[in-house]
DNA sequence: CCATCAAGCTAACACGCGTTAGTGTGCACT
DNA sequence: AGTGCACACTAACGCGTGTTAGCTTGATGG
């Protein structure tokens, strides 16, 4: 290996030592605040002065291999191009607000066997995941890994997502198509295997939440994402369901879908059919018309994912779920 | 949380050894394939036999602590927003093509100050990064982290990103236009602050290649996001520019705030207005009419940027950047 | 028969940190 | 004066690797 004129050398807590003229017990002691050392005010100064002079920051690798943990989070990225959708927006959050409880974020896509490689060697403190398995998850945790939890999956996480932020998402849609005057309601969705995952839960929430009302069952409606094939199937639709007057949409991207479909066959939008989409966006306020979105705050859930992980990670008891994922309605003309 | 009776430790290169009946050395040397050793056969096998037994992995952070140097690659993440957009994809891709070069991808929020703390208690191999500054990079590289790339800045990565993406993108914009018979061109932006970064050189390039083949400078078109707005600005800059006969969009957003715009006007594209957009999706399929859009093949990209922050990793020469950025039209009606 | 050497293996160190056990003060109390 | 104790600090260990120097054994050449 070639070596650098300067040796270009990070500055390790020795070197804080020798320039505070310490121990290097003592700058430990200093900088981690340990609470059963009592450090005199010179000393202290001393050392964290010398720390900075230095811009000392400790290896999170020595730190890690000491403690026996890491302090790196791997998540396991969803199916190719979700990031592009509002989970991008978690996971731009999920960096800072992991950043700011000392743990740091690794991701990896998510492969067919989940990697063993990935897991086991960079011995992450958690992993969360899309969809796990319940053996690998058990074979993670043989692993040492601290946290193990996914989106979609049984555990406490995969509940509270796939039943309070699923719930509260049907809840909006179907209460803001109410009070508009629709009763009788559809599910739209694009994309080539329907009802799968997510989709499969929200279609069945939004069945659960028009039965709590006395509404009629709402019927799936799954569209192609071109502009003749959604008309096509919204004609079939129509007739098939001749009292549907407002549709759930999945995403924006159903939403489109629907008013793609609509304009071609002439209908107008809420006077034929009334739409409300989910994840507002800027194509969602640009279409036409400009679409009623319900959004979920990813604030909220950014931050009930983070401090699940953080008390694993610690030991410490899961904090309980928020009771609301925050959602909110953007009121525009679809409806 | 629930503890479980087996202390769930990961097997070590020790526990390895003991199995096998020899030392951990010879167990590293196994492993490793280290060179300079010969291992006997019964030996090499009576050592992967053991490891496999135990699915045994390294310790990264051991490792990473012995050598030095992780093989984490920080990705510093563009301002918040963008991993909803074309950067998403190609982050995506990133952390595939890292992890098969054995690098693993940690992404990190961009904030004011470039983070002192991560960067430096990660030691990572490599970072990846937006925007830097200079002394930044510096900084970055005196402590021992081997390549410091950012995305829109003045290295070589920069002027391949800004210079040739930017203009693969502008000249297959322009030249569809052209073949259409438009010649007086605009250049649709949205978005707060106009014309800063990649919008600026963006906007450059395209009067480069407008300069190129003798059409006249295009002008600025920067948009609101919402359709009033969008109708008011286009109807100004309509009178200023009586010859603009076709836009050159930034993103899908703005190709589809100028059609929405367009729509209020009563103007019809391409009829009264060609728009060309940028990485196509599924609101621009579903728009109305269908969007035009030119989109960079985002593996082309993501490729390269692993093959240039591969080689600095291991000191190897940089690979010469592809001649292309794999730009390419999807035709729709909007032209 | 002794010297040389390669093959095959192991003891021991360094990496940077947190932490436990221990060491030497100076002060207060009996 | 002797005992106890809080205070301020340090030596030393372990975490799991990769790696260097050295050690044994058997074979080969003179």
């Amino acid at each position: 290996m070639h070596r650098h004129r300067t040796p270009a050398r990070r500055a390790t807590s020795a070197d804080v030592a020798r320039l505070a003229g310490v121990s290097r017990t003592t700058v430990s002691f200093v900088l981690n605040d340990t609470p059963s050392q009592s450090i005199s005010a010179g000393t202290r100064r001393r050392v964290l002065d010398a720390a900075r002079e230095l811009s000392y920051a400790p290896s999170a690798e020595a730190r890690a291999l000491g403690r026996g943990r890491s302090t790196s989070v791997l998540l396991y990225l969803p199916p190719a191009g979700s990031l592009t959708e509002d989970i991008g927006v978690i996971v731009e959050r999920l960096s800072v607000l992991f950043s700011e409880v000392g743990l740091s974020m690794v991701i990896h896509a998510w492969t067919r066997r989940p990697a063993a490689q990935v897991w086991s060697s960079v011995t992450p403190a958690a992993v969360l995941a899309w969809d796990l398995a319940e053996d690998d998850a058990e074979r993670m945790r043989r692993s040492g890994v601290r946290g193990v939890v996914s989106w979609t999956g049984s555990d406490d996480m995969g509940r509270w997502i796939t039943g309070l932020r699923e719930r509260d998402i049907a809840r909006v849609q179907v209460q803001r198509l109410v009070a508009a005057g629709h009763t009788h309601l559809g599910y739209a969705i694009t994309g080539g295997e329907h009802m799968h995952g997510v989709s499969q839960w929200r279609f069945e929430v939004l069945q659960r939440e028009c039965a709590a009302r006395g509404l009629p069952r709402p019927s799936a409606l799954p569209l192609p994402a071109d502009p003749r094939g959604a008309a096509d199937v919204l004609l079939q639709w129509r007739e098939r369901h001749p009292g549907a007057s407002g549709v759930c949409a999945h995403d924006t991207t159903a939403a489109l879908a629907v008013l793609c479909g609509m304009r071609r066959l002439g209908w107008k939008a809420p006077a034929d059919l009334a739409i409300v989409g989910v994840n507002d966006s800027p194509a969602a306020a640009l279409a036409d018309p400009p679409l009623t979105m319900v959004a979920l705050d990813p604030e909220v859930t950014a931050r009930h994912i983070v401090a699940v992980i953080n008390a694993l990670v610690r030991d410490e008891p899961a904090p309980s779920p928020p009771d609301t994922a925050g959602a909110f309605t953007v009121d525009r003309e679809s409806v």
